[in-house]
This record gives structure tokens, sequence and C-alpha cells, in this order.
DNA sequence: TTCCCCTACGCAAACCTTTGCGTTAAGCCG
DNA sequence: CGGCTTAACGCAAAGGTTTGCGTAGGGGAA
């Protein structure tokens, strides 16, 4: 299909009579453009219906307008917010938002990476996959000139800016409310602990027994290899199969908590008279569920928001910094009535 | 921050001393280099990590390789499953995906599309707000030889490629299911009929009771101004202050359906042995609610395939096409616990 | 009248890559 | 040894825009 040719500044010179470079200052008000052809330039530009083109631009400046993110899954609440709070801020500032998905795909990562930098993103925001343990490809984008930011997921060891949120606090007060509201027996569904966000819900787990004095029973933590509905399944019957002493259960997430609910409730045990139960996410189904699902908050929207301002503040930032921008956010316990204050 | 300058290939052409050309050939593989300045000019590359500018690339051939993708919201599993449908496709054939998002906002779209037009992206996939009435936007980029495609949302007498989901078959199904399995006062929480998807649900209501010989109850069906949960506890408030006879429900999504299963509960009645009740959408949620939410389910990873596809399928014709491709995607009635066969 | 200055504009480079066409030199044949 | 072919490469334009610098012409002042 043959593309139209676009009307471009040129055009207008031409039907004017007139340089290119006039035409340009004209657009652009130029103070040594007469009154008279700068009427005559927008009459044209209007009628020829320009536009100017940003890839002639972004040439020229080296500068595209656009930021890039990547996150692992954008299906599911919690990226999706994150991305909703990345695009308000930018598109406040003027730019695009270039979203990708890596699908927890470390080979993917590095493509998309790859892309943006050939695309000469301004910056990048970046969720890293699990399986991230070598940070080459971010190299490469600093190198290239390109700033960074890490949000959500944490690289140990590795030096960027970086907007966390903190895990370990938010089990802490699950658990330690758990604890508080009269329950000594309390199960962890733990995710794979390889990952550092899910290693963190366990340690608050932890010590928030220890803290309060109560001893950990190493049965009562299953560790899951993945962290969807159907693990809190699994995790649920293991732990009912050889008939433990429970009542409360910290699960690492919310999908994994509604999971566990149905294998409880199918085995004939009441929520939360006899088995309280906290998730983490607040997905938006939580409140909705029945019994309405407690759950650790976190501020999302303010975690995509925070990571594209802490981008946005780089542009202005003419200077190479030395220091790395970072920030952890608290989560909130978010009592409902699947672990009820008293009882 | 001082961008470092990428290494170009004039940088490789005055390391050689040969000509740009001669560099861009090489790399190329052009029959007309000799061997030997081939094998110089990638070892030089590779010592630069020379990366070609797509910028440049862009501006010459006048394609991107970027497709445009506007939905009105991201938060919430249906977009955010079509975005995955998409994403595979495109990335397949070696495009790239820019991806925002109106708001539900005209204006917001009508600047979204605006800045792709500018970004010169080879093709737009839209699935337009709910307000969108008038379509100069959408000519204005096939103006601009940018191929479109509209997704999910009918644009009644609009002509333009669209792929979108039989909503009117799907709340028939419903409907009808809940009849044969013996509801007789079936109520319908209505979304914003001034929205094509919701007539459609909603006349596929009226009609299951049209062929089943079913009296319409006009007081049975409550007009709502909005589709979340809310709207469904309200809803659900006024139907039953009126303590009107009701055995079944099919409400226009499953957020809705939610919202007035807890009020149902509330009110002391039994789902599904009182009500029997179906939703719409299949959120990720629906299969793991209380009792599980029996739901309308719709094709939405093919929907985004589908409509990718076609668009790809447009840059492959070069011919200008004179007919639109309309496709329409059948959905499924996914019966869960909320509405059991037999009771 | 002469000189200067300012207004209003044009030229050309720069951003990076591709590609049609022209050019050089070597090699071969007669 | 002259003329031809061909291998191997260079030139320049094109894509669209911005911008520093140069310049023409007119008007005012001395």
């Amino acid at each position: 299909m043959q593309k139209p040719r676009q009307t471009t500044i040129i055009d207008i010179a031409r039907a004017l009579r007139v340089s290119p470079s006039t035409v340009s200052r004209a657009l652009h008000n130029h103070p040594s453009i007469s009154a008279a052809t700068k009427r005559a330039v927008l009459e044209m530009a209007e009628k020829f219906d320009y536009q100017p083109n940003l890839l002639a631009l972004s040439l020229l400046n080296k500068k595209t307008g656009i930021i890039g993110i990547v996150v692992p899954e954008i299906t599911g609440y919690f990226f999706a917010t994150v991305i909703s709070g990345v695009q308000d801020m930018v598109s406040s500032a003027g730019y695009k938002l270039l979203i990708c998905q890596s699908n927890e795909s470390f080979e993917e990562e590095k493509k998309l990476l790859q892309d943006m930098a050939l695309l000469r993103v301004d910056g990048v925001l970046i969720s890293p996959t699990f399986r991230t343990k070598t940070f080459d490809h971010f190299d490469r984008l600093k190198n290239a000139g390109i700033p960074l930011v890490i949000f959500d997921r944490d690289c140990p060891n590795y030096k960027a800016d970086k907007v966390l949120v903190d895990s370990y606090d938010g089990a802490y007060q699950a658990v330690e409310y758990l604890i508080k509201t009269g329950r000594q027996h309390i199960a962890h569904i733990a995710g794979p602990i390889a990952f550092p966000t899910f290693k963190q819900r366990l340690d608050g787990y932890l010590h928030a027994h220890y803290d309060n004095n109560i001893p950990i029973r190493s049965e009562l933590i299953v560790y899951s290899d993945g962290f969807s509905s159907d693990y809190g399944v699994d995790a649920l019957e293991k732990l009912m199969i050889c008939n433990k002493k429970l009542d409360g259960i910290f699960a690492v997430n919310d999908a994994v908590a509604i999971g566990a609910m149905r294998v409880i409730r199918e085995k004939g045990y009441r929520i939360p008279e006899d088995i309280s139960i906290v998730g983490f996410d607040d997905e938006s189904y939580a409140q909705y569920y029945f019994p309405s699902l407690s759950t650790v908050w976190q501020p999302v929207y303010e975690l995509g928001m925070l990571s594209a301002k802490i981008l946005l503040d780089h542009f202005a930032n003419k200077e190479p910094r030395e220091s790395y921008r970072y920030e952890v956010l608290k989560p909130e316990l978010v009592v409902r009535d699947s672990s009820p204050p008293l009882y």
C-alpha cells in the first residue's frame, strides 16, 4: 500500500517561494521573521494539514520522547496498576510510553532492552524477571546513556535507581496481626524463595514469630514452586494431610490464599472461626471474595508514579549522577472478614 | 547528562579509510564488496559495538516497525489479555508494540492517535472509548496511510476492519440457560445501554425471553450508569426493595455480578438455591469466587491475535483494499456453582 | 552622499543510513 | 600494447528538521 507522502516543511516553502528555514522559524514564532510571512506560513500549514515529522526531529535532537517500561507480565492487577501510575506521570511530562512484557523470560528481557536501545528511548523502567541474575544488558543501556530505574523487584548487588516495596514489613505486619488476634499455629505458604520478594515475606513471617516468642514449626511452612491459585490448593492439601494443628495462614499472595480457602472450605473448616487467613497484594477481587480477604495492600499506583518521577528527574539533571536513589515504600495491612480482630 | 555518541557507520568507515557506503554494503553482505573488506568491517563493527540507528532507518524507509494499540484501560483482565495476544502476534513478526490507554476519555483518545500519527507507527489497533461517536481522528490516520483495526467495541456505521465478540449471543446463551434450568423470574442488571456492547447484552436477554415464551417484566431490568461492582450492589438493592419475585440474575459483567452476590447474601438469600446468577467476561477471579461464578467466556487472547493478524496482513498487501474484514468471535457459557444445571 | 545598522531571510551542515550510478584500476584478450 | 570487461569501491542524494552564520537591501544618521 503506497503511503501518501506527508506534507513537509519543504512543500510549504516551495508553495510560498521561501526557504525551509524560514518556514521552520515561522512555525516556531522566531523573532526574525516578519509578521506577514508568519501569517502566510501558518495559513499554508493549516491548509496542507502539516504535521512535523517526529522521526526527523528525534534523529536531530537525539531524543525520542519515548520512555520504555518492561514488566514480567501485564495481565494482573499489580503491574497493570503500576503502569497506570507511570503512564499518568510520563504523559503529563509529554512523554510517550512503550510498554513491553518479558513473560518472566530472561532472553525476552534482554531482547526487549536491546530493542529499546536501538529505538533510542530516552529512559527505561524495568521490573526484572525472577530469572534475571546477570545485569550486562542493564549496563549496556547505561553505557548508551539511557537512564534506568528498577522497580518492585530488587537486584541485590546491582547499582541503579530503585523503587521497591517493603515486602518484609508487610509480611511482618500480617503475621504479627494474626498472633495478636490469638492465633498460635500459623502456616506460611511461601513462594519460590529464590526470588528476593518471596524470601522477604518468609523472613517477615519468621521474625514476627521470634519477636513474639512463638516457636516456629517448620512443618507449617510450605515451599511452592509458583504463586498462582493452584499452588495454594496444593499447599493446603499438604498441610491438611497430616492433620496438623493449624489456626492461621499467611499466604504469599492473594491468588494462593484463595486457592487455599477453597480447600479449607471443602475440608469442612470455617473461615475465620477455625482458620484465619491473610494474603498479599490486595488484588481487586480480594474485597469481594466471600469471606472478604484480609491482605497486605501495596502503594502500587504510587510505586509507578515515583519510579517515573525519578526517571524524569534524570532528564532534568544534566550532570551524570554518582549516587543512586533507593526508595522503599511501605505496605499496609488491610483487615477484612477472613481474619477478624477478635473472635 | 551528555549522551555518549553511539558509534556510527561513519566511525567505522573512518577507521578503515573507506567510505560509509562500503561499510553499509559490507554489513549487508553485498556481493560487490571484497571478502577482505567485509572481514575488516565486521571486525571493526564488533570492536566498536556498532548498533544501527533505527531512527535514521525509519526516516529513510518510512516505516518504524512499531504498531500502536489504544485501549480504554489496561487494568483488568480483558484488555490485558487482548494485549498479550497482540503482543505475541506482532513480536513474532518483528514489530514492537506501543501500548496506550485512553481512560475512556475521548479527548485522550484523539491525542493518542495524533501522537501515533506523528510517530509514524506502521499500524494501529484500537478499542474505542464508549464516548467515541465521531471518527474524524480515525480518518486522519487512514489518510496518512496508517492502517487501522477496531476491536471489541463496535463503531456502528463506520467503515473499517473490525474484530468483535458477539455479546448478543453470549447473553442469549446465558439467559436461555437460566430459563432451561427452571428459572422464570430473571432479572438483568444492564450496563449503560448507550454503549453498543451493553445494548447487545440486553437484547440477548430480551430475545431469549421471547423465544422461550417467557413474559418480560420490565421491573426486573435495572439500568446502571456504570459497570463496576458498586453498581451491582446498587442494582440489587433496588431490586430487593420491592420484594419482587426473583430467582435468577443475568449481570452485564462479572464485577457487577459479584457486587450483586454480596447483597443477595446479606439479605439472607442463598446462591444458587434461591437465586441463580450468571455474569459476563470470565474474569480471573470468577472461578475462585464462592460460590464459583457462572459466566460468559470470551476468546480474549484469540481476539488479540486475530486483530493483530489482520493488521499484519495489511502490510503484506501492497494494494489498497476496497473491502473491510469483519470478524465476529463467539463467546461460550461457562457453568459453575452459582447456577447449577439442576436443583 | 556615504556609511552603518538592522530587518528578514537563505545557505549549508548535521543527524545516520541506504542505494543508484559513476569511477578507478586491474586483468584479459587479441 | 591498446581496448575492453569487471571487480571493488566512492559520490551524492534522499529522508525532514533545526540552527549558526552569512547576506542583501532598505532606511536612517552624519
